[in-house]
DNA sequence: TCCCGATCGCTTTTT
DNA sequence: GCGATCGGGA
């Protein structure tokens, strides 16, 4: 690019704005669709060339994989160069990167482990187990997110106050034999790959001179999604000197509950010298009448930043609210809608549905399949998190880790080799009391005969199974060392044997993880740092494994329904959107409804539904719902009420439209229906008739629609307000 | 060691 | 209503 400004070509003013400005610390508010990314690029782009920016002097931060790998992508495409050795990357993959190459400072073993969540909550539940703590008092997962928790807010188990509270201290407790279990086996979870880092670079000053020196310009993704730990963290690597740009939009906030915090981007402006705001809301991907439901919708928040997303398209159609009598009807409106649209012409993956809890889809798969509409459920396990695979890794990690014990340990009886819990139990014993690794345990157990006979024999065989594995695979390229380790290991054999399609599905993934090391050294999936021979490329393959489980996008080669939660629509754009279950109790989740705060989170998580919507937008209820295995009735969600009803389009099912009655005549179809099950005959009921229901108590009938089974009456009850309820199965009777 | 039945609990998810 | 988890029994 010879003139710097095509930089900026096609872009609007704010869009100009933000990518021109001066180095400084920017805010850059960006709403849904307002082309966030480009921005973000093209801004790094104008840095270095119209600011002279190294690109070794860009720091750009992401929270996902993808948006790190879009950005790289998107920069190269952009400047037509290779970005192999600029620093793009999840917050997690570059404190990993800073924690590798400065692993003497940082007080870690040269070849440390990352652990997952998962390892997280095995190792947690060995812990309650070897303490003889009470799992009920203490559930490990709860113990395990008050680790996370602790270690998000930047706290060490000596800086928790306790406040004499005992409870807390046992937590506390708990979270200090944890981390001492994780520094003695060289792991490192999530939250520590942060914390470490912070750590790392806040207690070695010339270092963390270097690299504030180093970095020019930091850029973050996502702002709102910060929690305090990576707040502290930008705060100390640009020392607040380094100018930052951050782009994010506090309407799209909706990890709170995760630790993100909204503050952090609420209060950028004061806390950042200088800081300036560039607002982007002229929008390119929704109609206006989506738009404008959706400002409506996010004004009934307060502590706003305030945006208002505007487009130069068209107002489009209306938003079309659709009510079922149960989450069958529902399901089959939504599905029904969706084949006429694609016999209309649509894709079937430009259409989406959304739900707020996965619980919904069942319901909604059941109805696809049973009308022959194919799907794609976003969000199942990932390749590096299922069973097997995690088993090959784990024989991966012994190999560099002997001390790793829980790999040592999810491994040592897969497949069963005669190891029981009781042989576990022993080792386990005397590695606690001696104060060492179970691998050490394992030998010393072995060395003065206190393991016997069966249980003697079989451990030896592990131990010389694996220092076998180990000398075999020396001087092995990365994918040979995999293949040997799962056939050696008998892990390909024992799931061969396993009876069913099961086994069949983790063999071809054991297989597909020998592909997948293949493709690593050769750098086709993923950029090794400098993924050399042997132990080396082991050794970034299972970094790379656990910070980058794979992602559950699915193969896009069949035309696919897309079916998600809300929360992981987020970034997302189709042009058809249904929105289902929008009721009380489940959109906003009675679990957020109690406290505003959480409530103005579900509305935020509503506002990111609506604006993932091009071109026409869906929203679906039911009135009764099946809800942990119980019928129950909704409301319709209080977030419908605050839609304009301008924008909002009623739809009944073609051949279901019914007259709005006449009040005073009796109801058409009202009188005289059998009931579904055929038997006895539903009571008389007219319009103004005072009728009883016996969750609702009494009421007055306001409105009539539908014919048998489907017949629905609109009844005012006092204290619960208006309700559609059907007659063939709500219980009413007339007063 | 594995398999079966009872029991529990139940929002959202990335790294 | 379903799936994970756990304990007991063969």
């Amino acid at each position: 690019m010879d003139d710097v400004t095509a930089i900026l070509d096609h872009m609007n003013p704010a869009q100009r704005e933000a990518v021109s400005a001066p180095q400084g610390n920017m805010l850059v508010l960006a709403g849904a669709g307002s082309g966030k990314t480009r921005v973000l690029v093209h801004r790094i782009a104008w840095l270095m060339q119209a600011e002279g920016l190294s690109p070794y002097a860009v720091l750009a931060v992401t929270f996902t994989n993808k948006a790190a790998r879009e950005m790289r992508t998107r920069l190269e495409a952009l400047l037509g160069i290779s970005l192999r050795n600029v620093w793009v990357g999840t917050f997690h993959s570059i404190a990993h990167r800073l924690l590798r190459t400065h692993w003497q400072d940082a007080r870690l073993p040269q070849h440390f482990q990352i652990i997952d969540s998962d390892d997280q909550l095995r190792l947690v539940k060995r812990l309650l187990k070897d303490h003889r703590i009470d799992d009920e008092r203490f559930p490990p997962r709860q113990v395990q997110s008050f680790i996370s928790g602790c270690k998000e807010e930047g706290l060490r188990p000596h800086q928790v106050d306790v406040h004499g509270d005992a409870y807390l201290a046992q937590m506390v407790e708990l979270y200090e034999r944890y981390q001492l279990t994780c520094e003695r086996g060289g792991l490192v979870d999530f939250g520590e790959l942060l914390l470490r880092s912070l750590e790392l670079l806040r207690d070695n000053p010339e270092l963390l001179a270097h690299y504030q020196q180093r970095f020019g310009h930091v850029l973050v993704d996502e702002f709102q999604d910060t929690n305090t730990l990576q707040y502290a963290w930008l705060k100390l690597l640009t020392g607040m000197q380094t100018p930052m740009t951050v782009v994010g939009d506090d309407d799209q906030s909706i990890y709170g509950w995760r630790g993100a915090r909204i503050e952090n981007i609420r209060r950028f402006e004061q806390e950042f010298p200088g800081a300036k705001t560039v607002r982007l809301e002229q929008n390119y991907r929704s109609t206006s009448a989506i738009l404008d439901a959706a400002n409506a919708l996010i004004r009934h928040n307060s502590e706003r930043m305030g945006k208002e997303l505007w487009t130069e398209g068209a107002r489009g159609e209306p938003i079309s609210v659709y009510s079922g009598f149960n989450d069958l009807d529902e399901a089959r409106f939504i599905v029904d809608t969706i084949r006429e649209k694609v016999e209309e012409g649509t894709n079937r993956r430009e259409i989406a549905i959304l739900y707020r809890s996965n619980a919904q889809s069942r319901v909604l798969e059941e109805t696809l399949i049973r009308q022959g509409v194919p799907y794609r459920i976003y969000g199942g396990q990932r390749f590096y998190e299922r069973l097997e695979i995690k088993n090959a890794l784990a024989y991966l990690r012994l190999l560099l880790n002997r001390d790793d014990d829980a790999s040592l340990e999810r491994v040592i009886n897969v497949p069963a080799r005669g190891i029981g819990t009781r042989t576990v139990e022993v080792l386990r014993t005397r590695a606690r009391q001696t104060e060492v690794s179970l691998w050490q345990a394992l030998h010393d157990a072995l060395l003065d005969a206190s393991l016997k006979g069966r249980a003697a024999t079989s451990v030896r065989a592990f131990a010389e199974l694996i220092e076998g594995l180990d000398n075999d695979t020396a001087g092995l390229a990365l994918h040979e060392i995999i293949d040997h380790v799962i056939e050696r290991s008998g892990l390909i054999e024992h799931h061969r044997s396993e009876k069913g399609e099961k086994g069949q599905a983790r063999v071809e993934n054991l297989e597909e993880l020998v592909t997948a090391a293949k493709a690593f050294t050769q750098g086709e999936t993923f950029e090794p740092p400098e993924a050399g021979e042997g132990a080396v490329a082991l050794e970034a393959f299972l970094s790379e494994a656990a910070l980058n489980a794979g992602d559950h996008e699915a193969d896009e080669f069949e035309d696919c329904v897309q079916l998600m939660t809300l929360h992981s629509a987020k970034g997302l754009e189709f042009p058809v959107v249904f929105i289902a279950g929008v009721e009380e109790g489940l959109f906003p989740h009675k679990m957020s409804m109690e406290e505003p705060g959480r409530l103005e989170e579900e509305r935020r998580l509503c506002y990111v539904g609506l604006t993932r919507a091009m071109r026409k937008l869906y929203l679906t209820h039911a009135e009764l719902r099946r809800l942990h295995g119980k019928e129950t009735f909704q409301r319709a969600s209080r977030f419908l009420r605050e839609l304009p009803e301008e924008h909002l389009e009623e739809v009944r099912l073609r051949g279901q439209i019914s007259r709005p009655v006449t009040a005073g005549r009796p109801a058409v179809g009202l009188s005289r229906q059998t009931s579904v099950d055929g038997g006895a005959e539903l009571p008389s009921l007219s319009l103004g008739q005072r009728v009883s229901h016996p969750v609702f108590g009494e009421g007055v009938i306001l409105n009539a629609e539908g014919e048998g089974e489907r017949a629905r009456v609109q009844v005012s009850f006092e204290g619960e307000g208006d309700k559609w309820l059907v007659l063939g199965f709500a219980k009413l009777t007339p007063l």
